[in-house]
RNA sequence: GGGUAGUUUCCAGAGCGGCCAAAUGGGGCAGACUGUAAAUCUGCUGUCUUUCGACUUCGGUGGUUCGAAUCCAUCACUACCCA
């Protein structure tokens, strides 16, 4: 029988866990988390982690295991779980990922470029040079270091054109160069699921899930890393807002529902980007279970 | 019963005679995306049209005016105040 990764994916808050537990329950298999936030430890309520009695049901990979101040990357995704799948295929012919970060879940399976990782000291130098001569000055970096990717990139988009100026600056190169932008065979069968529901059911969903994160203390998990504020880790709904909310900037209620607002739009984000892959089979959480098996079985 | 304020596009709320399909905010919709991605960025949001543009809106009706969301009259409703 040909190894298969199980892909579950869709917008957060629609039930990916429990599909998830429910399907690697029913084959015996384990779960790989496929979410840039949930991999921190600390910070489960925001992030609507997998319970410790969800994870005691069934392995999880990937959750929890880095902390705050560490840097991870989808290509580092990639490489872990490339590295994991082996041993999860000889234990069973079936894995299951699942989780709502979509260029985790491409670096998985498309695979991704291979860029060099960038020294915190390229890093800084690129980000203080920004500050100093701005977008426009950016620009014209770019134009000379890589005017090919100067063409086409999002010239308002300041991150896009840093991160540009990082590639080059980190490789010597351009960053045309290293974008092969070529999907990489993989050595498994891949199915590749997501789940959806009404978008009022689904804005309902997150509304709620954002009050019952606020009973379950989330302000609280929130105040025990505000001084790490600045780490990209808690560039993230919900703690954007609650750090605001700290700060006296913004009233307690007006953050609740800015993050919910925000958990909006990234659940519709999420299925943008998602409408885009011809190779998702669409489902909804209730009939998802069965759509799964039923795919698994006939191929 | 009397008085005052108000009624604007999905909501809030500007506008106070032409530059108004109507600021701004909210909400919504749509999209981009290959290494910090729950990040970062973009467009749309009266109708029709690919564009130009055309057409219908600012509580109702009737006026004034070359021209009205903006002025007048009147009716309706809402809020607050005095009884």
């Amino acid at each position: 029988m040909q190894n298969t990764l199980i892909v579950i994916t869709g917008p957060t808050g629609v039930g990916k866990t429990d599909t998830a537990i429910g399907v690697a329950k029913t084959l015996g298999c384990e779960i790989i988390s496929a979410d840039s936030r949930q991999i921190y430890r600390q910070i489960p309520i925001t992030t609507a982690a997998p319970t410790p009695e969800e994870l005691a049901q069934v392995k999880h990979h990937f959750v929890a295991f880095k902390n705050l101040d560490e840097y991870y990357s989808a290509a580092q995704f990639e490489e872990d779980v490339m590295q994991l799948l082996p041993e999860m295929f000889a234990k069973c012919p079936y894995a299951v990922m699942c989780g709502g970060s979509m260029m985790y879940i491409d670096a998985v399976c498309r695979g991704i470029d291979q860029i060099p990782t960038i020294s915190p000291e390229v890093r800084q130098a690129t980000y203080r040079m920004y500050e100093e001569i701005g977008l426009e000055g950016m620009l014209e970096k770019l134009r000379e270091a890589d005017p090919e990717y100067y063409d086409v990139v999002d010239k308002k988009n300041a991150k896009r054109v840093i991160h540009a100026l990082e590639i080059c600056a980190e490789s010597g190169g351009t960053y045309t160069a290293l974008r092969t932008g070529v999907a990489k065979e993989r050595p498994f069968r891949i199915i590749k699921v997501a789940l959806n529901v009404s978008r009022d059911e689904l804005f309902d969903r997150i509304n709620r899930r954002v009050d019952k994160m606020i009973e379950a203390g989330m302000e609280q998990e929130a105040r025990s890393v505000y001084h790490l504020r600045h780490l990209n880790s808690l560039n993230t709904v919900g703690f954007k807002e609650m750090f605001a909310y700290f700060d006296g900037t913004m009233d307690f209620v007006t953050a609740r529902e800015r993050i919910k607002k925000n958990t909006r739009v990234y659940a519709k984000k999420q299925l943008t980007w998602h409408a885009k892959d011809p190779s998702i089979v669409w489902t909804t959480p209730a009939q998802a279970h069965e759509t799964i098996m039923k795919i698994i079985n006939e191929a």
